[in-house]
DNA sequence: TAAAGTCAGAATGTTATCAATGAGGACGAA
DNA sequence: TTCGTCCTCATTGATAACATTCTGACTTTA
């Protein structure tokens, strides 16, 4: 699909950054990057402002670009934001739901729990693309474009620190079972009881990378 | 503030994005805009790649930038996301909202009663501008950052189309009012009467530019 | 010793130039 | 006329080299 280095500068470092490869605060030269990349310092530094743009980058003139750094209290107010606008999308998604939203969505929901019974090492990575997947069909289904865009760039954030392979097997477990319930809730078109799931399903991903405080 | 050419470029083309110096559809290109402000091209592009991060423009690949076209849809969704996360601030900055926030929205709000009642000619941008600058205190105020900058985004695509010398003069009257009623709402530290004022405010914005339908 | 000034080095900001791509029109055949 | 092909040109994509600015270390001086 990307067929610019632009493009491909820019997944690579997104997949470094969102996989923890590159660390919080860490400091991006550009030069070293283009070399790493095998290219010149113009795409690394599109690259480089659109992840800025999205919030995964901070850069300062003539310093360069560092890797955000998010406090306990970002992360907080993430999760704050998430319930606010995927409760809305999934209140919107109860009655406008189609058929084939259903469908896709059990795909996902049955795919993710073969994905979190097996022992793949790449297992949890396979789960975090499901269920960015599934999130995403709920969002469409909502209908709402500027919620939808609004949701994609706030979720990215907060999977920085989040991955599967910090689940217990009870949250993982418990996590599956809201994506049925959700499922449920959607095709009996109630948007009380799919916002309420939804409501559970992030407040619980909330204690996952971080226990208790 | 902006001392790199970069952010010049930047400032200069969303100025005349939201002054509607440049309106929906209008094609822009690079090797002119740099010509047009004595710079060359890649900083161009970089204002460019940013703003259509924020969603100001549109990039189709070898045919250049072009200004944002909202659909009646779209701004109707984002009035929807205003109403949300806008409603969200202002009930939060109601339990938190210390004295000096209050002094500087007293402030903002007599300033634009005067200017509203003025005739310069360019009153209307002036009332712009304190009207920003009061939504931004009350969003600071509610003191979550997520979603300051979240609102920051979503206000800027939104005040493309609605400028107050579209107001009539009952409308901008009541958008006076309005800020008053906020004021006290939030003096109350009443959180349920300030996310009520402004889902007045904000639903009352949304029929300026559009009367019907 | 501490404070201020200076300088070298490294990184980013900017430019000019070349390469590649796709859009749109001219042309001809069915 | 309509469709398809090819060609041309405008515009973006990418590179390398130059300019600017910041940082931090070294020197000087009181």
């Amino acid at each position: 699909m990307p067929r610019t280095s632009a493009s491909i500068v820019y997944k690579t470092l997104k997949d470094r950054i969102l996989s923890g490869t590159l660390a919080a605060g860490d400091h991006i030269r550009e030069e070293e990057l283009a070399t790493d990349l095998g290219c010149s310092r113009t795409p690394v530094r599109e690259a480089i402002r659109q992840l800025e743009a999205e919030g995964l980058l901070e850069l300062s003139p003539h310093k360069g670009a560092y890797v955000t750094s998010w406090t306990d209290e970002d992360i907080a107010q993430i999760y704050q934001m998430r319930l606010l606008l995927e409760g809305r999308a999934s209140k919107l998604a109860a009655s406008k739901i189609k058929e084939f939203h259903l469908e896709k969505l059990c795909v996902l929901a049955e795919e993710m729990e073969r994905a979190s019974k097996g022992t793949r090492p790449d297992r949890f990575s396979l789960i975090t693309d499901l269920n960015n997947a599934f999130h995403g069909i709920v969002h469409e289904a909502s209908g709402e474009t500027m919620l939808i865009s609004t949701l994609k760039g706030i979720i990215q954030v907060s999977m920085v620190r989040n991955t599967f392979s910090l689940y217990s097997k009870e949250q993982l477990s418990r996590s599956m079972n809201h994506h049925r319930e959700l499922i449920t809730a959607l095709s009996h078109q109630d948007p009380e009881w799919a916002e309420a799931v939804m409501h559970c399903h992030i407040r619980s991903a909330r204690w996952v990378t971080k226990p208790r405080s």
